[in-house]
Parts: C-alpha cells; sequence; structure tokens
DNA sequence: TATTGTTATACTCTATAACTATA
DNA sequence: TATAGTTATAGAGTATAACAATA
C-alpha cells in the first residue's frame, strides 16, 4: 500500500472540500426525495423538477412560460419540455395569452389539484423525514449559508403581481 | 445577531424549504462549477463527475471499477460509461485484475499526470472562488450541517489517516 | 449461487441553434 | 429589432435488465 501524501490540509483541501460535500449531499438527498416520493403513491413521472414546476403553477394559477423559466432558474426550453411532460399526464394545459399574443399561460386541469395537493402532501413528509436528524437552530443556519452562496432573490415573484 | 426573518415555527413551510434551496443551491454550485472550470484551459469532457472519477484514480494509483462505484455512490454501469469515455481522451486505461480474473483495474495513462495536475488546481481555484462569501466558521458548520444529513464514511478510503 | 463488468435500452435534465409568430 | 415559444438535436448523468465470465 503506498501512504498517500495527506499533507495538504493545511492550505485549504478541507476548505475546498465542502463544496464536493454539498454537492455530494445534495445529490443524496435529491435521490433520496424521489425515490421516497414515488414510493408513496405519486407517479414516477412527478419528479423534483416537474413538480416543482407544477406547484409554482398551482401558486400563480395563470403564469407565463417565460416566467416560469425566470423563477425557476432555466432556459425557456427547459420549460416547454416540463410543460410538455405534465401537459401529456393532463396535468396542466396551455392557453393564448390574451395580452400578449406571443405568450403562452399554462394552468392546472380540473383533473389536477388532487394529485396536486398529494404530491404537495408527500413531499412535505419526505422532506420532514430527510430533515429529521437537524435541530432547528441547524436548519436556519443552514439557509443562511446556502443563501451566502447562492442568492435566489427572484424565486418569489407570486405576491407581486398587480397587473 | 440580526433574527432570521422567517416568517415562523409550525406548520413547517420554512422548516421544509431548507431542502429545496439545498438542492438548488447545489445545483447552482454544480453548474457555475462546470462554467468556470472549462472556460480555464480544461476540456469540456471533464466535467464534474468524471473529474472525481479521474481524482479518484489518480489517488488510488490503481483501482477496481467496483471499487469506485462503492466509494462515489454510483452504480457499476455508471462507472462502466466514464471510465469508456475518459479511456476515450486517453487519461486512464483499463488493465485485468491479476487476482480476480472477473474484475478490472483502472489506471492514469502516461500522458494524464498532467492534465489531471492542471484540472485539480483549477478546480481547486474556482471552489475557492465560490467558498469566498462563506467565512471559515461557516463552512465547518456547513460540513457538519452535511455530514448530519448524509452520512459518507465510505468516501475516505484514501487516507488512511489515524482518526 | 454470487459477483464483476458489459451491452442494450431508456429516461430526465439541461442546453444551443435555428425557426415562427408576434411585438 | 427583440421577445415568446417551438423543433430539432445533443450530451451528461443515471439507471434497470439481461448476459458472460469468473469466483
Amino acid at each position: 500500500m503506498s501512504n498517500p501524501p495527506l499533507s495538504h490540509n493545511d492550505s485549504g483541501s478541507s476548505d475546498v472540500d465542502v463544496l464536493d460535500a454539498l454537492i455530494r449531499t445534495a445529490h443524496y438527498v435529491k435521490r433520496e426525495f424521489e425515490t421516497r416520493l414515488s414510493s408513496m403513491d405519486i407517479p414516477a413521472y412527478l419528479t423534483g423538477p416537474r413538480l416543482r414546476l407544477l406547484l409554482a403553477v398551482s401558486e400563480a394559477g395563470q403564469i407565463r412560460m417565460s416566467d416560469l423559466a425566470a423563477i425557476m432558474g432555466i432556459k425557456a426550453i427547459t420549460v416547454t419540455q416540463f410543460v410538455d411532460a405534465l401537459e401529456k399526464e393532463h396535468l396542466l394545459v396551455r392557453m393564448p395569452d390574451p395580452k400578449d399574443r406571443r405568450a403562452t399561460l399554462v394552468k392546472l386541469t380540473d383533473a389536477a389539484p388532487p394529485l396536486v395537493e398529494q404530491a404537495r402532501a408527500a413531499a412535505k413528509r419526505v422532506k420532514e423525514k430527510l430533515l429529521e436528524p437537524l435541530p432547528p437552530e441547524m436548519r436556519s443556519q443552514l439557509l443562511d449559508i446556502l443563501s451566502r452562496l447562492a442568492d435566489f432573490k427572484n424565486v418569489c415573484i407570486f405576491e407581486t403581481k398587480e397587473s
């Protein structure tokens, strides 16, 4: 066996590994989240990102696809694909925006709300389970730390609709 | 000390959103990491996961593919695909394991070390940049918190550090 | 029978580029 | 000219299932 040189701990190997840990943990959490969700009545096609989009639509009532792209931090084409997938499952529908004929509004179908509610509740239970090992003060510490790493101030467009 | 402007305690909306924040932040960090890395001389095919595998091989010297799967927390087939990609770029090679003829050992090619070192250094610089907004004590807090969410005790087969 | 790695296949997420319709 | 959304295409990451060789 070779002895690995473990002396680069001084100038920040561990400082830097925290990012790896972040990505790895997030990946683990994401997978756990989706696995547990689909083991709970929630159909497998309702993945994390799609559910997030669906919930955004649900909160907004009606929303333009370009706004969805903005609040989710993804490209328009990706929204198109999520909407395609969810429309195929009859969870949401497209409508022309009467104010701007280039734009498309998206809203839930009449059939969607029960599943959306079920998914929201299941997601919440799963998240609570995953967060269990974390005492409350660590949760807010984590939130604080994360917000310093990346500030997602653009996420809350929901309250500001006036027009 | 500022009071966190959390809307409050119960029924848990904020309790639960910290997981979303985690996933979203990790996703942001990951994308930033890869974008900045490929804007630095590092070829685009050397993505985060592939680089991680390459570094694992580099540290191990020779390593079985099944061990790579174990320490990276991915399936054997995924290792196969990473190794395929990196072998195509002449960064690593497969060798039969003389101890077990079912197994395959992987090691760096002679050509790999310069690029590996360059990539390791670039990755470190990028990570330091991304971590800049985080004071040192928050970095260790974060590491602590993450380790409670998911314990990756299996990750360090490399360092036989005393404890 | 169990394990190692592979082929074949598939799906999700994400994107760029080129395009249409509209503003 | 610029914006909204789409088609076509691509690539990365990940996986399951079936299989061959070996243990």
